[in-house]
DNA sequence: AATCAAAAAGATATAAAGTATCATTTACGT
DNA sequence: ACGTAAATGATACTTTATATCTTTTTGATT
């Protein structure tokens, strides 16, 4: 089976259990998402969904949906570039990991999803705490360059 | 002298260092900007200005000098919430840093530019090395919230 | 001082991103 | 089959930002 299959059934059961379902439209915009393989705005999105035969989508609704696939972490969204990109843990955990972090290539826009270790997490925290503040950040998003790039 | 008045003089200086004017425009901007004493919008902004006496302003012009006004340093945009925010360091030092990061209290909307070490620099730039980047970003904005919200 | 070029600001229109609100349809338990 | 809640559709609008062309201001040079 295509990785693709594979994630939206693994979406679907990430969404069963969490309560709620995996829709035509959300799996429509998923798979959409997916097949991008690069960031993509709202309205991108929307264009690529709205000529695939089904009945056009409005806007309303895309964000609606993003949303929806935002909270189930089945995609982000990059704050820097207002664009979405499923998730790439998708096929691999049923969870996803509590912080999710960005290494984002100004040249070519690929994105990685990396992890950050605790430690350096540990740090920024100190870093905060040290000025009055407690992090809340669940999403770091890093400028940079990637070596194919560079 | 009041200290936004040193401010504006300091950030005279500084433009006229670089080669440019902080003209009346500029600097009726900047002193908005200061005495907002808070994160703003660009439209916000422009109605404070827009109640101020002189011609109204169109949105365009806006946009042009909070442009200049980031580019010398004097401001910073906040990526996360669109807003902009005078420099904290326009009365401290003739040249700003070269990184610049900012804690956002996500109740109050606080503010604090941090200076973060060079250590944690070297961290963040380990992790991206190990995933094939390198890292650009010279400013990053981490939300949480601070102690008097907390 | 008059002239000219460059920088800054004004004017206008429009694009792009996102949200509020209400109506309609679909899914699912009883 | 029926009623409720979730999801989607439709419409209008707000906020943020940019493109483009014109006019004004500034400063340098004669």
């Amino acid at each position: 089976m295509s990785s693709i299959e594979t994630a939206i059934l693994k979406a679907e059961q990430r969404c069963r259990d969490h309560g709620s379902r995996l829709t035509p439209r959300r799996r429509q915009v998923l798979r959409a998402l997916i097949e991008a393989g690069e960031p993509i705005s709202a309205y991108g999105l929307l264009e690529v969904c709205n000529t695939q035969g089904l009945d056009a989508m409005p806007a309303m609704s895309m964000y609606r949906i993003l949303d929806y696939l935002v909270d189930q972490q089945l995609a982000h969204r990059l704050e820097s570039s207002k664009k979405y990109v499923a998730c790439s843990h998708i096929n691999c955990c049923t969870e996803h990991f509590q912080r999710t972090h960005f290494l984002i290539c100004s040249e070519c826009s690929q994105v990685r999803e990396v992890e950050v270790s605790e430690a350096l997490i540990a740090s920024l925290s100190g870093l905060a705490g040290a000025e009055g503040f407690h992090l809340s950040s669940r999403q770091l998003e890093f400028p940079g360059v990637c070596n194919e790039c560079h």
